[in-house]
DNA sequence: GACCAGGCACATC
DNA sequence: GATGTGCATGGT
């Protein structure tokens, strides 16, 4: 309980190095890949997404522009194709219609302010909506997954049942508001509960087995 | 064939 | 307010 986040972001980036996130070539890329992502592998969403490059629709105005079925078809990849063709046509209308389709624009709002506007978009939820801020606008607001959540409840950090909220809190209150240190901080979480935290816990190995509790990793209920 | 993946909305109690 | 369920493809 008294290991800092600090050390364990050391730990963390001396085991792993730079994540080099979020893995996309443009801002909007970024927004599409976080509705896309949502419950699913970045495998399939990088099919999905190399779909709607190959045809030049990585752009607001152009992607708004596709018919529901057309756009159906080009995520299908990504798994629940359906839902997410309407959340992304959701989002859409936000850039669109409200900003006329320019990120520069929409990323001119405050951060409160964009994240209540994304946040009322029908199909996304919090760690959708700060992804987008972190990664596509580059503002200061921690992503929490579901491996932060089982990263840091089975070394007995934080409490399984801690919503969202607490869990964002538990970072933005603990770390130097730097954007560059929450962007690597997020990316190395997600890699190390890929590699060991998935749900069934692989510890051996893992850069912060050291950090364990001696009764090694806590599991859900008790 | 089972299990899992970088969530979210909605129904029901 | 808490808990359960549908959404879907593709890799292991």
């Amino acid at each position: 309980m008294s290991v800092s986040l600090k050390r364990i972001y050391d730990r963390l980036f001396a085991a792993y190095g730079p994540q080099h996130w979020w893995p996309a070539h443009t801002p909007f890329e970024v927004m599409i890949g976080a509705v896309l992502v949502q419950n699913t592998s970045w495998q399939n969403v990088r099919k999905a997404i190399g779909n709607l490059r190959r045809l030049d629709l990585l752009e607001p105005h152009a992607l708004y522009a596709v018919p529901p079925e057309e756009l159906e078809e080009l995520i299908r990849p990504a798994g629940y194709f359906r839902i997410k063709a309407r959340r992304l046509r959701n989002l859409l209308v936000l850039l669109v219609e409200h900003y006329e389709g320019s990120l520069e624009a929409t990323f001119r709002t405050p951060l409160a302010e964009l994240r209540e506007q994304l946040l009322a978009v029908n199909g996304i939820g919090p760690e959708t909506a700060d992804s987008i801020l972190l990664y596509a606008a580059g503002m200061p607001t921690f992503v929490v997954d579901t491996y932060t959540l089982r990263v840091l409840a089975r070394h007995g950090w934080i409490a399984f049942d801690a919503d969202y909220y607490q869990l964002q809190d538990h970072f933005e209150s603990r770390l130097p508001d730097d954007v560059q240190l929450w962007n690597e901080y997020h990316a190395l979480l997600v890699r190390v509960g890929k590699e060991h935290c998935r749900k069934r816990p692989l510890c051996r190995g893992c850069p912060l087995e050291e950090l364990l509790p001696p009764s090694g990793p806590m599991e859900p209920e008790e």
